[in-house]
DNA sequence: GCTCAGCAATTGATTGCTCAGTAATTGAGA
DNA sequence: TCTCAATTACTGAGCAATCAATTGCTGAGC
């Protein structure tokens, strides 16, 4: 058939077109560079990747809780996976739940003693592996302007 | 205690780091185009982004099976997860598996007629998705600069 | 030719998420 | 002041991946 063999072609081309291929790079760069942070983190401080990134917005202003709902907007995960994320933190001994003083729905989490001990073991490590893998295989240059059509495409999402 | 405002501080600083931030960008700006893509496709197509990966590599050269062993490898998936996800693929009429003829082990993958129009569609709509949240953001002089980056990443990622 | 270490695919059990639905709380407008 | 739509967290059920263990097959070295 003849129709056939033409979307044989057709679909070819589209399969290989610069889009494609672009943007497949995006993807296997990002989740091999987190599964690879990830076994990283679970051997040495037996965290999960995620986990830290709730750890990093725990830490980042020390005298301010921040609520499920923020982390859940900021990990895009939904609600009912902060809560189990967070159950399981909880569980280990990495944050504390918090009510949060002004509205009785939300809850506050923040880090504990051993919750900043771990963060602080889990960033070195998780430096040397982004330095490795994220910085040095591009010129510095190279990286300003990764970082900064990053933070575009970001934007652009969040916008949306 | 002296030491525990310490490694607050210290916490603070490691959480607020370029790195950090910058690896932070990556992550979301992947993550959260991923799940456009998969919304859309889902809703307009039935399937999953993972199973458009999938077809993506079995439509680029029309004549030439792939096996499961590599289609792994590609979309960064234990062989258990190619063979659950083929085996939901097949189920649903979108592609074949074939006998290896050189190797009984193996499994090669190949799409159906209907596997290659469903792309066809899909295509379209990841396109459209690419174009505006990762092309349109930057300009067309850092988007060359921004894939090149990635994929030096990813070469660095695979020799290690 | 035989053995055996290694590889491909599969399966059972588990994990970590989503979705849909629920209960408590809030704040804006009649 | 009261009502009600929106918002927060949580829960049960389900899904798609992982890990660990198994089977069948292959090829290199004796």
């Amino acid at each position: 058939m003849d129709t056939a063999k033409r979307e044989n072609d057709e679909a070819a081309r589209a399969a290989d077109s610069p889009l494609v291929h672009d943007f497949g790079l995006l993807i296997k760069a990002a989740t091999r560079l987190e599964q690879r942070i990830d076994t990283a983190l679970r051997k040495e401080c037996e965290i999960s990747h995620t986990m830290f990134e709730v750890l990093i917005r725990l830490c980042r202003h020390p005298d301010e809780e921040i609520s499920q709902r923020r982390l859940a907007d900021d990990l895009t995960l939904t609600s009912s996976g902060i809560t189990r994320l967070i159950d399981r933190m909880e569980g280990t001994g990495l944050v504390r739940r918090v009510p949060a003083p002004g509205d009785r729905r939300s809850v506050l989490v923040e880090p504990t003693g051993q919750g900043r001990t771990v963060f602080l073991r889990a960033a070195a490590i998780h430096a040397s592996v982004v330095e490795r893998y994220f910085v040095a295989p591009v010129t510095p240059a190279d990286y300003g302007r990764l970082t900064r059509s990053l933070g575009e495409i970001e934007k652009a999402l969040r916008d949306a």
